[in-house]
This record gives structure tokens, sequence and C-alpha cells, in this order.
DNA sequence: TTATTGAACGATAATCAGTATAAAACGACC
DNA sequence: GGTCGTTTTATACTGATTATCGTTCAATAA
């Protein structure tokens, strides 16, 4: 996908990071992906690239790009990290049972309430709301 | 703590599980702790009333007492698994940067609006809602 | 009360995700 | 090409959790 390539020169450049191939593949299997996924997974996908990547590599530079904010650390009652390389402030839908994460929109908090209860010096200034349920096939197993 | 001792007995006849002096201490330490404790903290403390006790017990009547429903899980973004004897409904505020979890309490969620974005199928009988944010003290760190 | 028997426990090995380390490769610059 | 700081790779290691298995316990039937 030629999109996040140039995407992610720019961001690159803007946090003051090195552009190498391996660090571009990983950012574009992140964004390609479309979900949440694990580094084992982005790995696996990588390796299609680039065979000779380290797993080590990813982790590296997974971690780096969420210090750095290019991706957004998503890892709920999961066992595993988790990465989301969607930025839009958006909420999501965790399934308790199988901890299963979707993206959620809408302005469903009433933040007036909300800040009422905070305890004092609480920053709230980047909400990210996980709303714990149970999704539709672990409804089904019961 | 006598309460907790009787609650114990009440729980486990409820799901049909033996009560063995272990379990009666896993579980009243956890209602001793008022927090979201690890399982190695409330390994800690057990083994100040049962000196002999192995840790795998610790997690496997920590993980049993999570299926049955006498603990709530907590282990939102953190490494390592949290537990919670409150179980009351309520919700958590949790620290992005430490993982750090407080209680919240308060209808700060719109239900209405929220069931109009659900994905078909999901189950949202018991909410609960997990709100990220930086905690005073790693805010005052920045 | 005692014998029986399946459940629970304790010790420890194994697993698995993630991190640390150190040597090799890279790449910008001279 | 030689130098130097950064990145990657290979691999060793850590820490949390789970699996295994022999021993002990607790419910209950005789
Ligand atoms: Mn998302
Ligand atoms: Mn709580
Ligand atoms: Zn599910
Ligand atoms: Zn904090």
């Amino acid at each position: 996908m030629r999109l996040s390539h140039e995407q992610f020169r720019e961001l690159a450049a803007k946090h003051g990071l090195a552009v190498t191939h391996q660090r571009q593949v990983v950012y574009e299997a992140v964004i390609a992906s479309h979900g949440h996924h694990s580094p084992e997974s982005i790995y696996a996908a990588v390796r299609r690239r680039i065979p000779s990547i380290s797993l080590a590599t990813v982790y590296n530079n997974l971690r780096l790009f969420i210090e750095c904010g290019l991706l957004r650390e998503v890892s709920p009652h999961a066992s595993t990290l988790r990465v989301d390389g969607n930025l839009k402030p958006h909420h999501h839908l965790v399934c308790s049972r199988c901890k299963s994460v979707q993206d959620i929109e809408g302005e469903f908090i009433d933040f007036n309430r909300l800040s009422r209860q905070l305890p004092d010096g609480f920053d709230l200034t980047q909400p990210l709301i996980e709303v714990f349920g149970l999704c539709r096939r672990c409804r089904a197993k019961n």
C-alpha cells in the first residue's frame, strides 16, 4: 500500500526516527492489518517481505512506534500486546470472554458527570474508553 | 475478618466449590486487601497464615474464583493479573502510564447512545467501563 | 469411626511473551 | 576506503503463568 509508505516517511521525519527498510515494512504491516494484532502476527506478516527479520526487531520497533505515538497500544485484559494503527480518537468494545477488540464510535460519555467523579489530579485530556461485554460469538456459545 | 469467612462459605456452596483451608484464606486475603492486587502480592499475604502454601495453589484458586464469578478480573493493559474482590457494579479509572487502577462511581455513560453504536449481537448486560488517563503522580512527572 | 476415592495441594519443570546483550551490518560522512 | 553512531540480528535471559505428577486431604458411604 503506497499510502502508508508515504505516511510512514512523514511520521518518521516528524518524530526524528530514521527510516529503515524494516521499520517501513513493520509499520505498513500494522496499517494493512486493519485490526488489533499481536507482535507475533505482525512478525508473521513482515516475514513474507523480509524473511530474515528478527522477532526482536519487530518488538523493538512496535515499542518505539507506540512511544512516539505512531501506534496506539491496545491490550485490555489480553495476555499479550496488541497494537492499533488507527489514531483517530475512538473507543473499544472488548469481549470479556475471548478478549477480542472492536472499534466503537459515538459520543456516549457524559464528560461533565465523569469529571465530577474524577479523583483530584487525574488527567483525562485524551480519554480512551473500553467497554466490556460479550461478543456475538461468545454469547452464542454461552 | 469473620465477615468474609462466612461470605466465602456461602459463595462456595452456591457455586459447588469445596471449602478448603487454602481457598478460604486466599479469598479472605483478596477481600481484606481492598484493592486490585497481583497473585504475587496475594501469595505474600496468604503465606503469613499458611507458610507452606504453593504459589500454584494461589494461581489456581484465583483463576477458579474468577471463572465462578467470586472475583472480578482487572488487568487492563497491565502485564500481570489483577483481581478485584468488589463485585458491586463499578467502573475503573486506569493510568495509561503506570497502569494503576482506581474505582470510579457514577452514571456517566449514555446507554441509549451506546446501544445504538453496538455491533449486532454484542451483549452489554453487565457493562464494565474502563476509562484511561493519567494519574496524578504520572501527570506530575510528565 | 474408618475406609474409600476423587479432588485439591505442593514441588517443580515447562512454556511463553517479552527484554537484554553483544556482535555484525549498515549508512552517513569525511 | 576508514570512522563512528545507529540499527539489526542472534541468542541468552527473565518473570509470569501453566502443566505435571506424586502426595495429601476431605466428603461420604459402610
Ligand atoms: Mn481500534
Ligand atoms: Mn475495583
Ligand atoms: Zn468473545
Ligand atoms: Zn500513573
